[in-house]
DNA sequence: ATACGTTATGCAAATATATGCATATCGCAA
DNA sequence: TTGCGATATGCATATATTTGCATAACGTAT
């Protein structure tokens, strides 16, 4: 959830966490939610997906359906029963959101990379 | 401490928080840290700083030495007792953290901006 | 000696978060 | 009509974090 310490020859790192929430600013959407969907893209439910991140499937239920709140729209459609038991697929606007948001982070990392090694460079300096 | 949250079209904001912490991994140096030394420069003691950022003096006092405990080395010159009761002074090793942390917040604050336009962008594109 | 204001710190109590148990619903298939 | 496996969710418990009370030490000045 969040970044691998970073070393420096002060022996300090720099961590950082991302993440979005809706406008009221309370409620927040985890990161995690957004691996749970990469998941749930791939094995078709949200157990496999809460399983696969070694999370209980309550806790898992509960980011996604508070990042749906907070969106203010579905990021999964949700099947109960039949054949398999139920199912749940990943909306299109959940997968522009997810594609969106692995772009952030991306770029994020980059960004503090950065900034990072300046930091370092100025607390060594002299 | 955080960011404040920044507004999108698709009403999500973005927020962010960095830290330092220790090679341990347990235990940060939290931000409030820095905004505390910034004022103990100005102030010359901890319990007007702690005042100024409307925390108590217990709290601020557990701030700096937790990031001292884990930098190793000491960012204040704490002197008890005297004509005024007590002062302490920033130690020049904690000016330099200081200014080099203020630098990485400001490039790191740059950085976020635009990757933040960036998903907007994404997530708003057609 | 006493008072004052700051630093110093343990520790109990209050809050906040997280965890997961328990139970229900659903729809297909045997 | 019974079983299965996944979704659905309240709620009690546990854990973690925060808060701040209480108390002490210190050094100058009166």
């Amino acid at each position: 959830m969040d970044t691998p310490p970073r070393p420096t020859r002060t022996d300090v790192f720099l961590n950082y966490k991302i993440w979005l929430s809706g406008l009221t600013g309370n409620g927040q959407i985890q990161p995690e939610a957004f691996s749970l969907l990469e998941n749930i893209r791939n094995s078709g439910t949200l157990k496999a997906a809460a399983d696969a991140a070694d999370m209980s499937y309550r806790k898992a239920w509960g980011i996604i359906t508070d990042a749906e709140e907070i969106l203010g729209y579905s990021l999964l459609e949700k099947h109960r029963g039949g054949k398999d038991g139920g199912n749940s697929t990943v909306t299109p606007a959940a997968i522009k959101l997810l594609e969106a948001y692995q772009a952030l982070q991306q770029r994020f990392d980059e960004s503090v990379e950065k900034a990072f090694e300046e930091f370092v460079q100025r607390v060594n300096k002299q």
